[in-house]
DNA sequence: AAACAGTGCAACCGCTCTGAC
DNA sequence: TGTCAGAGCGGTTGCACTGTT
């Protein structure tokens, strides 16, 4: 697997693991336990380099891996945690356990972000993409009003948000804009994680897979140690009162998963009677 | 059935950062 | 202050598997 062997340099073994050394190192990293990664090769008589034992330790022998494919949930808690701690894969795999950050990572970059992508949103800023809105039809919509503008723009992107006063303004809604301005900064300076982290959303009797689904990212979401540089945005949780039956919470197809997070995060096609 | 194309994932490299000494 | 080991990350590779022609 992988590029050409550095190590052939210096005789070490590179490429795929035989049950014997995955046997050899784990019996030693039971009897001895694990660290000192460049002795542990030697002393474990494998001719491997350190760093590629600790490697196969870390995300493959380690006894408290949980392998096969990603639950609903934890799917869901990672797109929840990427868009707070970015590419920090350690710190995402940190929130599910037995999961490994190289795991996290190729996940993403083979399920997760190919969907988000197919659903016009983009895997990095978690915003939809502004290339594929169609804002001015939005803007044009007699059910939009100043109401529904400010309750949207707890989902928005600072920059599609821009972008929409922008468009209000050139279509007479200058007034609209202006007082989307005015609004106390609160609502729209980023970064705010104690906001969601203190808010408290009311169990939903109709919807209480809903509810578990923001109290499971809200549990997540307490434990992280979030940086004041987080892109994250002041999310209101509450709108995100889906109607989500419970066959996709315990491991719904792909078609199914894709509906749910394009209907979960895909702007265009955000059912607004739902926000007014 | 065989050839080909697409996809998933384990494993790698090179680099940076951090903490211990 | 410099050095070293370990940890972590982004990017990449290529085998194995699956689907399509």
């Amino acid at each position: 697997m992988g590029r050409s062997p550095c190590c052939d340099k210096n005789g070490l073994k590179k490429g795929p693991w035989t049950p014997e050394e995955d046997e050899k190192l784990s019996r030693y990293i039971h009897a001895h336990g694990a660290g000192n990664w460049r002795n542990l090769p030697k002393n474990a008589g494998l001719e491997r380099c350190g760093k590629s034992c600790r490697l196969r330790w870390i995300n493959y022998l380690r006894p408290d891996i949980k392998r096969g494919r990603f639950s609903f949930e934890e799917e869901e808690t990672i797109i929840q945690l990427h868009s707070v701690l970015g590419n920090k894969w350690s710190a995402i795999a940190e929130r599910l356990p037995g999961r490994t950050d190289n795991e996290i990572k190729n996940y993403w970059n083979t399920h997760v972000r190919k969907r988000l992508l197919r659903t016009g949103i983009d895997p990095v800023t978690h915003a939809p993409r502004l290339d594929m809105l169609d804002l001015s039809s939005l803007l044009t919509s007699p059910q939009l009003n100043l109401a529904s503008l400010l309750r949207l723009q707890t989902l928005l992107n600072p920059e599609a948000l821009r972008l929409a006063m922008s468009l209000a303004s050139s279509h007479g809604g200058g007034g609209g804009a202006q007082l989307l301005q005015n609004q106390p900064q609160a609502a729209v300076q980023p970064n705010h994680f104690e906001n969601i982290v203190d808010q408290q959303i009311p169990p939903n009797p109709i919807n209480n897979d809903s509810f578990q689904c923001q109290q499971m990212v809200q549990d997540n979401l307490m434990g992280a140690n979030l940086s004041q540089n987080s892109s994250f945005e002041n999310v209101n949780l509450d709108s995100f009162s889906l109607n989500r039956s419970p066959s996709i919470i315990n491991g719904g197809g792909e078609d199914e998963r894709e509906r749910f997070c394009s209907d979960l995060l895909r702007f265009e096609s955000l059912n607004f009677e739902d926000f007014m």
